[in-house]
DNA sequence: TACTTTCATCGAAGCGGTTCGACGAAGCGG
DNA sequence: CCGCTTCGTCGAACCGCTTCGATGAAAGTA
């Protein structure tokens, strides 16, 4: 393997003269530059990453942290890591994928490591363990998830809230009077994965404001359960007029559901989701749903991620962007 | 941070013991032993891991490179990366995951540059430009995926001509004279991915031995055109008893097709397909179905690529390892 | 013409580890 | 009691690159 000494030999010049051709940080003269460049190609010279990251301090790489739990609905993941590692990509930077069962533990092997130059977590709780060693560790962090704790990092997220109040100002705005939600898995709840509660909450407050009636279940997540868990709660509440799912698993399963119910959308039942563009594709879904932009959130996470280990210094204040909801109709709503 | 020269003058000894305590490659007292663990546990030193890479020319993590191709299904795409990524950590590595749209340019990047000691390909093609590039690099490869020329790399698949023989002949055995297959879409044909034609042309040569008619169509890759194209294939072969589906996109949306179409299976219709049961569990899928093990493939992949990395010397001559089908039988064939 | 800048380049130190050879002390067989 | 291993430790070299300060030559200034 080449190394810059084979090239400054091959170029008639020192190691560091070649270095700053490679950076360009001090001025190099035409001639020598030109030689430089043919040696590097000559010998198919590449700079090791390992040295360069230990004279630099930087490795130009930056990690993702992603779990996968059981409960999660996979296709929906995926989104969220493609849209970090694009805009790392585009960015310059590599991406380590960890998907360690024990996050916290990933959290300080690679930070403490020096592997990475800045961390984005996936999936992340209301009180999520690996949040402290990040705090603690000397890369920045972005998250997209919302955690109890907002203090010393960079959170992306979705307003769910804000998600919950335009879902039902629409159906309010449509006459319903009783509506049915369906949230994500209990386990989710109980894990700390507060979208869920976030957004059920300001449904029920909402909807209370109205005087609507609203009905909240939990939904599962594992087939045959889904499916029957959406027939017992359908036939639970036969006079609601609208079904609000924010469960991408449940989502997914509701076409068919229906269609051997022989529900009609939007006629016998309006249905109002929550889900990516993208996601909907994937599953032909028909519904009026706020777009959950897994990719605008991971672009922003590392974009911000990005900025703060260019600038350790100023980049600001720990930022929190809840971005806004949109409400995409696909006239799933009467 | 604390450095090992830290960690030596708080024990006081010297550097290279430090290092010896740490690797086990030289006895150490017990004494000394102890003062050293006492002092890495004072000052929270982690060995920093480009100064190890460097040192050792190791980096203890592997690349995992992925493409996104829009008519690829990005549910079926997740299973491997995580068995990958999953078995990767099991064995102590850490990857690096790497989506440039230019795979070719990524594996150069990424092995010249020494930031990794093997690399696994996933959505290899006939003749992919990644796998030149591969060969020529100091670091092993693995694929998930029979490229056309094997020379040299691990290669780790499902034996998809066996798959198709396996349906066919299962087919034949309830009797079926008359069956229509649905492969990958067009694209993936162009692009090379092989087992589109494998599965096919197999398919096709053994129903000929039997005498069966069977018709093959490409399937589509993004709704609605899916829906539409099943349609417009069922409509096209009232005659035909059995769809056989080899295409994730299709095999997903077919339940709700069948349902609105008013097809019982296997009833009115025998259906097999090729999925993987996590595929299926996602889908909700009831179809008798080729298993297509993803996550044995990252994993056989893994184990390989390790068992080089740790063996440059001998861990054989380059193998192509096809995976038997098994045919999981859920009903839906009479 | 003499003096200061600027330009292009070099040498050496340092980043944080690993590893090889050496060496004194202790343990061993005869 | 002597010479030979074995054990535990150290110092130094090295991995490949970046960067700081120095230096000679060329160019600009007065």
């Amino acid at each position: 393997m080449a190394t810059i000494e084979d090239v400054a030999r091959v170029a008639g010049v020192s190691r560091s003269t070649v270095s700053y051709a490679l950076s360009g940080k001090r001025s190099i003269s035409r001639a020598t530059q030109d030689r430089i460049e043919a040696a590097i190609a000559d010998l198919g010279f590449t700079v090791n990453a390992g040295a360069r990251a230990l004279a630099t301090s930087q490795t130009m790489s930056i990690a993702l942290l992603s779990q996968f739990h059981q409960d999660e609905f996979a296709p929906a993941m995926l989104q969220y890591i493609r849209s970090v590692s694009d805009a790392a990509r585009e960015l310059g930077y590599d991406v380590l994928f960890v998907t360690d069962t024990d996050g916290a533990a990933a959290v300080k092997r690679i930070t403490s490591s020096n592997m990475v130059d800045g961390v984005v977590l996936l999936d992340v709780t209301h009180a999520d363990p690996r949040l402290g060693l990040l705090r603690a560790a000397r890369q920045p962090g972005a998250t997209v998830g919302l955690p109890g704790d907002v203090e010393g990092l960079d959170i992306f997220d979705l307003d769910f809230a804000e998600s919950a109040r335009l879902i039902i100002d629409h159906l309010y705005g449509l006459g319903h009077k009783e509506v049915v939600l369906i949230s994500p898995p209990e386990h989710v709840f109980e894990r700390g994965g507060a979208y869920g509660w976030r957004f059920r909450d300001a449904a029920v407050e909402r909807a209370g404001g109205y005087g609507m009636r609203i009905h909240t279940y939990y939904g599962e997540s594992q087939q045959p359960a889904i499916g029957t868990n959406i027939n017992s709660i359908l036939d639970a509440r036969p006079t609601a007029t609208a079904l609000v799912v924010h469960n991408d698993a449940t989502i997914a399963a509701l076409p068919l559901v229906l269609m051997a119910r022989g529900v009609k959308v939007p006629e016998d039942l309006s249905v109002v989701s929550l889900y990516s563009t993208d996601f909907g594709r994937i599953f032909s879904l028909p519904y009026t749903a706020v777009e959950s932009s897994p990719d605008v959130l991971g672009r922003l996470a590392v974009e911000q991620l990005v900025r703060r280990i260019n600038d350790p210094g100023h980049a600001g204040p720990a930022v929190v962007h809840l971005i806004a909801p949109e409400l995409r109709d696909r006239g799933s709503t009467a």
